[in-house]
DNA sequence: ACCTGAACACCGTTCAAGT
DNA sequence: ACCTGAACACCGTTCAAGT
């Protein structure tokens, strides 16, 4: 069992806000929170584990969070964080093509749900949280919209595929993308073993989004 | 607060199975369950409600169930057993081409998860259960996968769509078929309020995916 | 065989109190 | 302002006992 720390430290001038609360204390509860659901699902995701592991009572939590589903959400916005890095890495790596774009994005999106599985089911649903309300997740949620848009419409404009309706050829590309992740996540679809086999998998399927989009008006 | 019944009759003849367990209460716990999840969460559901509802201890599941998990997996069941009497009914408003009941599927798939918010949630994932184990949710995830493949294949024999590749063509498309529903699930996407209006925009996606399987080899 | 009450080890959330 | 212990109303699961 770990050692209770039973003094933290008023922490005098940095790690506090304007509200004046500890937020040393907030950063370690979400950074205990993140710990807790890289070896626990999230049905065993508590907030007694996590302020546990953060060394403080339970009842603590609720000077920084409003309740479990407020904590889980403050941990669903680094997610997000993370998976807009990793989108600008893959970019990286590819010319500045249309078709390159798009191929990385569906990666990226798929990659990272298979590389952050607990991370996954806070943000992209499923976990049966009440997300909408918080209005930073909202936010995020149009950025990752807008993104795939903007690609797609980036084609229209350069003629790889037809015009008209970006809305539903984006939501179209978006939908196939996620439904992919999620089938991968419940184990209903095992597209193969090594990363390798993945990718090619998710290449070609990708392919085939590509492909509706080209043709029909 | 619900009139505990006392004494259960021991059901004679009728309502016993050959292990001699009361098939009678196994029914109605599965029925109590239903109940619940019609107008409570997944999050909400618990042995102890639905005990509650079908007038006995909660400790009498353990005896039909071996445990909350496997009394969600029953419901799954009926749930999937709704799900393709609902296509069904609706294969019979349509010819029998290739393309009309593909569209079919789409729709079905996407109107049961509507329809069904809570059924959907513990038939087609995100609700954290472990469904793997259970040998009869995994024939008929299967069942579904085939009736789609076979659509599919029907198409390809009949030279609609390119030929090869059925597998990843069939994945691809319930991916983006599944991945609908989830995103309308997860109020990430609002196609529209009324039925007419999401019918025309599934409908609209679902050539998306015709139009990528036509095309490429 | 079938069902029960009591108990155990957990939960999230609230309250009153300490510094 | 920040944190605590105690309490409340829930959980799933197990045990020993009743018929």
């Amino acid at each position: 069992m770990p050692a209770k720390k039973k003094l933290r430290k008023p922490s005098g001038g940095a790690g506090r806000s304007k509200k004046g609360e500890n937020l040393d204390l907030r950063e370690d509860l979400i950074l205990a929170g993140e710990k807790l659901l890289q070896s626990n699902s999230l049905e065993e995701f508590s907030l007694r584990k996590v302020a546990a592991i953060a060394g403080v009572s339970h009842v603590a939590t609720y000077h920084y969070f409003e309740n479990k589903n407020s904590l889980l959400a403050a941990i669903a916005e680094r997610g997000f964080q993370k998976y807009f890095s990793d989108f600008e890495e893959e970019v990286q790596n590819t010319t500045g093509d249309f078709y390159d774009r798009f191929i990385s994005l569906g990666w990226t999106y798929i990659n990272f749900h298979i590389e952050n599985r607990q991370y996954a089911r806070i943000m992209f649903g499923g976990g049966g949280l009440e997300l909408s309300s918080q209005k930073e997740l909202r936010a995020v949620s149009r950025k990752t919209y807008k993104q795939l848009r903007e690609i797609i419409s980036t084609g229209q404009r350069e003629g790889k595929i037809s015009s008209g309706n970006s809305r539903e050829k984006t939501l179209a590309a978006w939908a196939m993308i996620h439904g992919i992740a999620m089938l991968i996540l419940e184990k209903r679809l095992n597209p193969g073993k090594s990363k390798s086999e993945i990718r090619k998998f998710v290449h070609s399927v990708t392919e085939y989004a590509y492909a509706g989009m080209r043709g029909s008006g």
